[in-house]
DNA sequence: TCTGGGGTCCTAGGACCC
DNA sequence: TCTGGGGTCCTAGGACCC
């Protein structure tokens, strides 16, 4: 048996367990540059506040809805996302992180501890709560697609206490009659609108379908996903989690800007934080992508966009080196007089740095270069981000986003550790 | 009339996920 | 005025290899 574990409203949860406060009140988290609604705790839902929602769009439901909005903290979201796990980890041995706030656990064997695997899941349940104050609904399904399907009944239907089992067959066909496709894992509007239009309604319906028919119109993935529902498990659990393919570092402009300066300043910043993260998985990337777009919603601004890939000469994951890649694919797009929106760098074409091509003139660089970048992780690991870096990454930062409502950093900054006062 | 068989790598585009 | 960021997989077509 498979078991989703999804915490509830993630990141609004993530601000509650901190300001108990909270609780109760209809709270959203705003997405960098404090610009659309990204997650909602259950009393903004009631509101009718979307996902996606400007901020502009609800600005005036503070005064009169009450609704606190904070900007996004994802060191904060990281962190408890890691304690989330710590605590499904202590009670199951094959899990596998799906994202920040899902995460899926083989239940098989359950047997030995409880009679029942609702039980079990209501186990994992109440220690998560416990351990870190984050509630989360459980879907247990023989497949992940139905463990999907349970997991959304449950968050749905209050009264089932946030676990969902589906064991037997009778069980598995009355949760699929009715539910709509497009929440089915893996299904997206485009095929909802091409299944509708083909007369398919509901997960049932598409569960009884011809594999040939599937195929046609979804290919391989949706044989995968008919098989899912019919209960033949397609999708194995992913233990190790892959090496990254590709690593992208892109944020819009606190306020937009055609000054180059400014553009190369935030993407030398962003092929940094490439870099770094490439270090951390130790990969090296053989292309680099630079991208530039203005503001595509704008009805007055000229529009332009573009992207530029370079092949690197030699694999690396050496920052400037990067960084100067990165800027001479910027020269080669650049154009004055728009006022840019946006501006991110993707590296991909990655190796483990285990396997790099040695070269056979320069290769002594490689070794100072690797000496140089273990020197500058290390001093910023124990000083903070970017206490020592490339003068390429300046300093004004004129380009930073906007981040008007960051809570504390509660369990990763010294001083933002919360004071209890006992009485 | 008739013109082999079996592959790889790369890219762009389309679909999806959270 | 104001609309996020970071990923994956699959397919088709072109270019190439022996």
């Amino acid at each position: 048996m498979f078991g989703i574990i999804d915490c509830n409203n993630f990141y609004a949860s993530c601000e509650r367990a901190f300001n108990p406060n909270l609780e109760g009140k209809p709270i959203v988290v705003l997405s960098n540059n404090d610009g659309c609604v990204i997650a909602r705790s259950n009393e903004a839902k009631a509101l009718g506040i979307e996902m996606g929602t400007p901020a502009f769009q609800i600005a005036t439901y503070a005064q009169s809805q009450g609704l606190i909005a904070f900007s996004s903290n994802y060191t904060l979201y990281g962190d408890i996302s890691e304690r989330v796990v710590a605590a499904i980890a202590s009670m199951v041995e094959r899990y596998e992180v799906y994202s920040i706030d899902e995460c899926f656990v083989d239940l098989s064997g359950y047997e030995k501890i409880t009679a029942d695997v609702y039980e079990y899941a209501w186990m994992i349940q109440q220690r998560i709560r416990r351990w870190t104050g984050i509630p989360v609904s459980i879907g247990v399904a023989p497949t992940k697609t139905l463990a999907k399907v349970a997991n959304r009944r449950a968050k749905k239907n209050p009264l089932l206490g946030g676990i969902v089992v589906l064991k037997h067959e009778s069980e598995i066909r009355r949760a699929l009659d009715g539910f709509d496709i497009g929440d089915l894992w893996g299904i997206g509007r485009k095929y909802v609108n091409k299944l509708k239009a083909l007369g398919c309604e509901d997960a049932l319906h598409l569960s009884q379908q011809r594999e040939e028919w599937v195929r046609k119109i979804m290919t391989v993935q949706g044989v995968r996903l008919l098989k899912e529902l019919q209960g033949f498990s397609c999708i194995e659990l992913e233990l190790v989690p892959d090496r990254k393919k590709a690593i992208c570092c892109a944020k819009s402009f606190g306020e937009y800007t055609d000054n180059r300066e400014t553009v190369s300043e935030a993407l030398a910043n962003y092929a940094a934080t490439c870099a770094k993260k490439l270090r951390k998985e130790g990969s090296i990337a053989n292309m680099l992508t630079v991208f530039i777009t203005t503001n595509y919603y704008s009805l007055v601004d000229a529009q332009y966009s573009a992207t530029k890939t370079i092949h690197l000469d030699k694999a690396t994951n050496y920052t400037p080196d990067m960084i100067h890649q990165a800027l001479k694919a910027l020269g080669l797009i650049w154009k004055d007089g728009f006022k840019f929106k946006k501006v991110g760098c993707i590296v991909s074409g990655l190796q483990p740095e285990e396997f790099r091509q040695a070269q056979l003139f320069t290769d002594i660089d490689w070794e100072k270069e690797q000496a140089a970048m273990k020197a500058l992780d290390t001093v910023n690991g124990w000083y903070g981000r970017d206490k020592v870096k490339v003068a390429a990454q300046g300093y004004k930062r004129d380009w930073k986003m906007i981040q008007e409502r960051l809570s504390p950093c509660y369990t990763t900054r010294w001083k933002d550790l919360l004071t209890v006062k006992c009485k």
